[in-house]
DNA sequence: CCCGTTCTTGGAAACGTTTCCATACCTTAT
DNA sequence: ATAAGGTATGGAAACGTTTCCAAGAACGGG
């Protein structure tokens, strides 16, 4: 062993100073490795004056522990998974803000990866969660048509919390989106409305088919039936919703109200109320789901749905972290509802004689 | 040795099955470790007959590299660092979303920490970047006053981005703010007013100094005077823009015009011209800056200042990446600057004749 | 035909921790 | 007094890769 002595100074010229590591620190304080490491990791059995001792020297060399020696002797590597669709939908990222922050509070990192929908990257995801040893894994709602990846989920064995998205097997947490739309729909309803337009996101997302349950047991309940045509899942933003809108509204028999996503899709609604030449709520009433400043401030204010992102993203870290630490509740798979509310504004009116 | 021969089968019961390591991969196939190593990293030297034979194995015994072991001993974790102080502001969100597709692409998963403009989080994060020996470091919009952290920041010698932000020997990608600024305000001085609001975010923030100086430029060419009564810097979100403008707009010689950030500030504003009994663009006009679906959308529309939020991410992952491969770029630190666009819609009007 | 290259492979030493085991020293109960 | 147990420490063997070095095989030029 022709370790230099002095600890970790630059040996050359314009290399960068080399880090200290842990036997620098023991030779330093003079004790043995496994001493060090069991102060760091703070363990019992171990002597103030070691303590002190071993401390002094971590200080003085500036020492940090190589987390990926870390990670590959004791089996942790103290990271979570965050796999999410798209970060630049605001009710996604603010889900995460929660959960970071609950996460960070445990001593975890969050790594995080944007799918796009596609089936590649989930599943390339999946490979990162293993080569890296990652401790748990949040799901962000996402296409559970995506048997590759489903497939690749189930075989990984590991600690996962699935967010407005089911994945047999793994616990989640979920906005309640089928009481949320039973509620708006059954308000409409109760307006005196019949044709109620549903523009949703992707079918295959969990959050739009609760709500279309809501909104058909709402139509059940009021013995109507429900014209398939007013169902509009949506993949893309507001264009889209803008060229189905206007299509809808041009029929002989056009929908009195709308029900739309608050987040992209509002906005084209809007643009075809406006390209119509249709008011709300005269002509056509309007709820949206997720509240947004759109909607809070749009002149007359839009009705919304609405309910905690931050605080479903922090409970769905704890429940992680639950299942990391293997308590009690591991067992536990049933999911975890959340609330939704309705923000009744100005945006729903009786529906004009015909 | 007594490794078990048959491979990454379960010893126990309920014992989780082991995972095959690169000498499972080598004694299956009947080659040593280290041409596992060769093949699997792509190196050349290697003869396809040998290549067949590992990929068989690696396949069979499903192979996935440690990459603890990895980084441990190739002192590359393939990690890159993403520092923002809320990630539920969608500006951010956005900027990160653009930025984690480059560096997908490139190999590399993002480690994501939100501040909340946070000193202590700030550099617990640096801390976690030097233990976890991350690869390189995104730093979006931030506070320069926090000395401790841009001190860490400055011994750890590690490639860095800059997004937004001034960070001394870091390079850096910006918008314009301070071109910006000076157009929306000269736009402002051309259509009459004299008594331009300022409604920026933390002062401390690049963006917001910047804006500050092409607003302060466009009033000196125009030989106006500064009142510094209208400049409010905020530090929250639309509660104190409301008061805040509340109390502006009751001043005996009131604001003509208000320039105000679009993100959550605007609707506060919205609200306070509402409650005073103000319209825009005939009492107030009004520009906002990022261009959100609340100033598309309100009516009349609100005109906005703004700029290439995913482009931005993707510039700045790409100047990292160049800086971790120690390209040529290496040596320029000079910033790079993205270009606003100025949205003209109907929120601005000469002002009335008092 | 031999010698210097280049290509292909194997062996073994790191990388920086944690953790198991052993040891030496104290207690305290029998 | 001695056995039994606990506490504080040290030594060394992992953990799973990459990488350096050496050595044999193939190759081409003189």
């Amino acid at each position: 062993m022709n370790r230099v002595q002095e600890g970790p100074v630059a040996k050359g010229r314009r290399t960068r100073p080399a880090r200290a590591t842990i036997r620098d620190v023991a030779a330093q304080a003079g004790v043995s490795v496994s001493s060090v490491s069991r102060v760091m990791n703070g363990e019992p059995h171990t002597s103030p004056e070691l303590h002190a001792r071993i401390m002094r020297a971590v200080n003085r060399l500036r020492f940090e522990p190589h987390s990926a020696a870390q990670a590959l002797r004791s089996r942790e590597s103290k990271t979570i998974g965050c796999m999410v669709a798209d970060l630049s939908n605001p009710l996604y990222s603010e889900m995460i803000n929660g959960a970071e922050e609950e996460l960070q509070r445990a001593g975890y990192v969050l790594m995080l990866a944007a799918t796009r929908h596609e089936e590649d990257r989930e599943t390339a995801f999946v490979s990162a969660v293993r080569r890296r040893r990652m401790d748990g894994l949040l799901l962000f709602a996402g296409d559970n048509a995506h048997t590759d990846f489903t497939g690749a989920l189930a075989n990984l064995d590991l600690p996962c919390v699935a967010i407005d998205r089911e994945v047999s097997g793994v616990p989640s947490v979920r906005a309640d989106h089928r009481g949320g739309g039973l509620e708006i729909t059954r308000y409409l309803i109760g307006l005196g409305h019949r044709r109620i337009a549903l523009l949703t996101g992707r079918a295959a997302l969990l959050p739009s088919s609760e709500r279309l349950a809501g909104y058909r047991q709402a139509h059940a309940e009021a013995k109507l039936a429900v014209d398939p045509d007013l169902i509009r899942p949506q993949t893309q933003g507001s264009s889209i919703a803008f060229s189905d809108v206007c299509q809808l509204l041009r029929s002989p028999n056009r929908p009195t109200a709308i029900i739309t996503l608050g987040t992209h899709m509002l906005a084209g609604v809007m643009d075809a109320l406006a390209s119509s030449g249709l008011r709300y709520p005269d002509d056509v009433s309007l709820v949206c789901i997720g509240d947004t400043d759109l909607a809070r401030h749009a002149t007359p204010g839009i009705s919304a749905l609405t309910w905690d992102l931050d605080q479903m993203g922090r409970v769905a870290a704890n429940i992680l972290l639950d299942r990391i630490r293997g308590g009690d509740e591991a067992k536990k798979i049933r999911p975890v509802y959340l609330p939704t509310r309705f923000i009744l504004r100005h945006s729903g009116a009786t529906p004009r004689a015909p």
